[in-house]
DNA sequence: CTGAAAGCGCTTACAG
DNA sequence: CTGAAAGCGCTTACAG
């Protein structure tokens, strides 16, 4: 099923059968419906290769992550996918693990195939891909994961994810706010941190560990074991530490949410909701950033202008049971 | 940079170009090598849309999924893109959820630029995508999802994965093996638990719930308060439930594994290595299981024979801390 | 051993 | 208003 056989049924040659299709050239507001219609009967489809050789557009993009457990790269690639969709733009998935040799065999795969853009995408904000898209012949843009000189990069607002819910705890009443987060030498852990201080003052400590259950706990372990005033109430650094706090609180006996107000960050769905209590959390709207991503490749490949540089999308509050109060009144 | 700036700078015709560097055709060694090296030096990369237009093969296929989560479908597609790199197929990634219509979407989009083949991957063995993929003009493989008639579908041999743990637990010399598992409507539910039945007998019941931590913790609720002998075992049907059983068990002063082993069910790294203790668990293989996708589609592709039907992987047992016993020598 | 020509499926100036 | 021709970048019979 070629044009050649839409123009054959229709009776007109292959330009006219084109312009047609494609709504170009002028002609008979008959023979354009005619031609169309014996199109869809026959079930003609274009070739998007022959298309793409013409057009020097392959309606492709390339996602390169190595975030091979996909919490993070999963809701990007929904909001890129549903983003393009509608273009017509299918986007090929690379999982590049950290090997630099995977990477480059993937972007020259990438690049033979003429995709329109790359979007390269991580599990951390101050790390780079191990592989350089830095001269590429297309346009890149970065998606949580750190850019190169000059390029677009899209990242969440974590200090104003912090603040977001350091003040809902103020607002609940909570005066004496703990941080438990992650590893120190993450950025986004000191940007966090930072924000935090600012809102919270200095009456609780910041407790610098891992990303895992287990540091929840010693880290209330070390808090609660500690003589004077008590905390009441933890934002931590992401949903797993704050599984952990508050099950270590459940342990301890303190009631969560009536005597502490716990949030996490991440609102890792399946982790937040099978807390108990659900977890109030901080939602990064990977998605969202997946769907600026895909629209601003989607605006570079089509050449039209975009202003380089770090755009930082905002983090918003979801409220569970965790810390008590309403979904947030404005 | 085209085969004809190849041609232009090595001084020989673009047919020559070609043909040293398919290696094909004849000609003097020393010009075969004279082009490779000045398209080496050049930067030549054919384009594959050319190629792909000519050969009739694009070394492109798409995956398919409803499993938005990605829980299921990650280590398909990492399996899948891990098999497919060394032979030059990129993959396109399609999230349908569960909407026909976007499903057809994705599918004219793939079919349109050329598609080898479509593997068709989900979150449930006995349900179907919500698109017809049976009369395609690609080969379709179904990996972790019911498939159509006389189609190749692979999945994982759930009873078979029930057995390994029913008998690990009674090689540890647990003899009342209770199951806490989800809903009986899934297929794998039906089919573990009737695996674990031959292998336990019945002095302990199947409990049916859904997949959830609260659920696990019901059961071990339910079993623990009534009169009479106790489980020291409890095959849980995932990973989750195992999780609510373990804390359960902790709750009330069992101890785990000395008075009661668990066993999980999906070894999904982040949940079982987080529990204390750590889960013994069974592991579908999923990865493998897009491995044998990948190069079965690729096979198709090709027009190699393939015998249609369903084909069952292993799974295997993964030993952590959760039953006591070292790790299974065989 | 090497090159001119035809062609993959399509689009787009350009004639008529 | 419609069609013949050239061409996107490549490969492959077919001549020479």
């Amino acid at each position: 099923m070629t044009i050649h056989d839409v123009a054959a049924a229709a009776g007109v040659s292959i330009s006219t059968a084109s312009k047609a299709l494609n709504n170009t050239g002028r002609m008979g507001a008959e023979t354009r419906e005619r031609v169309k219609r014996i199109a869809g009967e026959i079930g003609f489809r274009p070739n998007a290769l022959a298309r793409g050789l013409l057009s020097k557009r392959s309606f492709t993009i390339g996602l390169l992550t190595n975030d091979t457990y996909g919490r993070f790269t999963l809701p990007v690639m929904a909001g890129i996918s549903e983003a393009l969709v509608d273009h017509g733009v299918s986007v090929f998935l690379c999982a590049i693990e950290d090997d630099p040799a995977l990477g480059q065999i993937h972007v020259d795969a990438m690049l033979d195939k003429q995709v329109d853009g790359i979007i390269a995408s991580g599990k951390r904000l101050d790390r780079r891909l191990p592989v350089d898209l830095s001269s590429l012949p297309v346009p890149v843009v970065y998606a949580f994961t750190e850019g190169s000189e000059n390029s677009v990069t899209l990242r969440s607002d974590d200090a104003q994810g912090a603040r977001l819910a350091v003040e809902w705890l103020a607002k609940l009443g909570r005066r004496r706010i703990a941080h438990i987060t992650g590893p120190e030498d993450f950025f986004s852990v000191r940007e966090r941190a930072s924000a935090y201080r600012e809102v919270a003052g200095d009456v609780e400590p910041v407790l610098y560990g891992i990303w895992a259950e287990s540091w929840g706990h010693e880290a209330v372990g070390a808090i609660w074991d500690r003589p004077g005033e008590k905390p009441d109430a933890v934002f931590c650094g992401n949903d797993q530490i704050a599984r952990g706090v508050v099950d270590a609180l459940r342990e301890r006996g303190v009631r969560v949410p009536e005597d502490v107000s716990v949030v996490g960050f991440d609102n890792w769905e399946i982790l937040a909701a099978q807390t108990r209590p659900p977890l109030t959390s901080i939602d990064m709207g990977l998605k969202e950033l997946g769907r600026e991503a895909g629209l601003t490749v989607l605006a570079l490949a089509e050449g039209r202008p975009v202003e380089p540089g770090v755009r930082k999308l905002p983090c918003r509050l979801v409220v569970r049971q965790s810390c008590g109060g309403m979904s947030p009144t404005e």
